[in-house]
DNA sequence: TTTATTAATGTTGATTTTACACTTAATAAA
DNA sequence: TTTATTAAGTGTAAAATCAACATTAATAAA
């Protein structure tokens, strides 16, 4: 009988997390050293089972937590991963969350405490199961969005310069940008808040700071408005 | 301990279909009336258990020929729902798929023997469990990809008329289009042919028909054109 | 005060998008 | 056979957007 629940099949299910960050030298994403078998000591996601009184997106939150400590992150639901033998234990399918997080805000002991590591997205070790296909995954995914609505606020410090945020699309786009036509349509979305301030670190003359204006986004954001770099 | 297989809690894994169709009335959806319980006789996605031996692509596509005898389906997959309760026998996490399938060709007896049947997108009946959101996240999906890339050629027939083309775009989008503007936008994209025959249905002076250039669309794909209508 | 360094800024031509209305072909009815 | 009817088919001009491009400004260091 098709629908029976009581002659289902069950199976694990686990939660993985794509964690991308940024800093001066480009897009990296987080990993840890697996710490138990099978593929103990191998670079992997972090991840862990769902449990029964818990939801996905709770789910991801929590392992986030548990494997560096981090906490608010706000993560999106990617895609289930079902290969039958995706993991060697037992039948687990596995639904990958990403998220986007400033290093510099993060990056504290806490990540050191519990060994993640953050690897540039170009020079990743070999990962366990289906965790290569995942991150490829996530990272068309994160180019698309790019593309459309910007994000990448969430991988700046608070205030940064306008270098900064082209860098980080040049980044997650992997392509260069024009910078006078770039600012300029940032401009135009009116959604960045120019400071008095100046950022002194990178040059004699000294950059404006910005920070971002959730407000206006949030705004901007239900007229579903579409940047396109 | 965090990560031990043994001490995991497993679940039932379910996949629900969303099947979009399309005719002279407009944009539709598949359904089905339950046939067991809980729910039973309410109406719902087609939906069932995921076997061990399965991946969730392969589940949707036997759940699909289960209920209406449809096969060479292609659907995608959308996302998995895991509200504790969601399902009021036994913890179920649903993936849900959605497909694009046109109801002249497919129609025939089949969806008859098995009491599928269509519903408007704007008249449906309130369905069980969380289908409802899952039906609107669908559509939304649906709308995204549909303003991005041509899709929708699935729900014609073989041989259609600018009109009929038309007219399934304003029906997913919901919004009317320029014709001309439409017309024009889609033979620059080049991956129609244009037939000598006319169907002469629709008016006195009879329209040309066309039929999709598969190559010529994969083609296309390769360098991701953008449909921007 | 000169030099070196990076930030800031605007214009123009090309392309794309949008808005918009009349003519044509085929047939049915008179 | 003439006329009326119906939807199909077609083009243009104005507006908006995009892409390419180089000089000046501010400051610290020498």
């Amino acid at each position: 009988m098709l629908n029976s629940y009581s002659s289902a099949d069950k199976a694990l299910l686990a939660v993985d997390c794509i964690i991308f960050g940024f800093d001066h030298e480009g897009l990296k994403i987080l990993l840890i050293k697996r710490d138990f078998e099978p593929e103990k000591g191998k670079w992997s996601l972090m991840g862990g089972f769902l449990k029964r009184d818990e939801i996905l997106d709770r789910a991801a939150i929590r392992i986030l937590n548990t494997y560096t400590g981090l906490h608010d992150i706000y993560m999106e639901q990617l895609y289930a991963y079902s290969e039958i033998d995706r993991d060697p234990v037992e039948r687990t399918i596995s639904v990958s969350y990403y998220a986007l997080i400033n290093i510099e805000n993060h990056n504290a002991e806490l990540i050191q405490n519990y060994h993640a590591k953050w690897f540039s997205i170009n020079e990743m070790p070999k990962l366990i199961f289906d965790h290569d296909e995942m991150v490829q995954h996530a990272i068309r995914r994160l180019r698309y969005r790019t593309s459309i609505k910007p994000i990448g606020f969430e991988l700046l410090p608070e205030k940064f310069t306008m270098r900064q945020l082209l860098e980080l699309y040049e980044a997650i786009l992997s392509k260069e940008l024009d910078k006078r036509n770039f600012i300029s349509k940032i401009n135009s979305l009116e959604i960045l808040n120019k400071l008095e301030e100046k950022d002194m670190g990178s040059s004699r003359k000294g950059s404006y700071l910005y920070t971002f204006n959730k407000e206006k986004y949030e705004e901007k954001l239900l007229n579903d408005f579409v940047l396109n770099l």
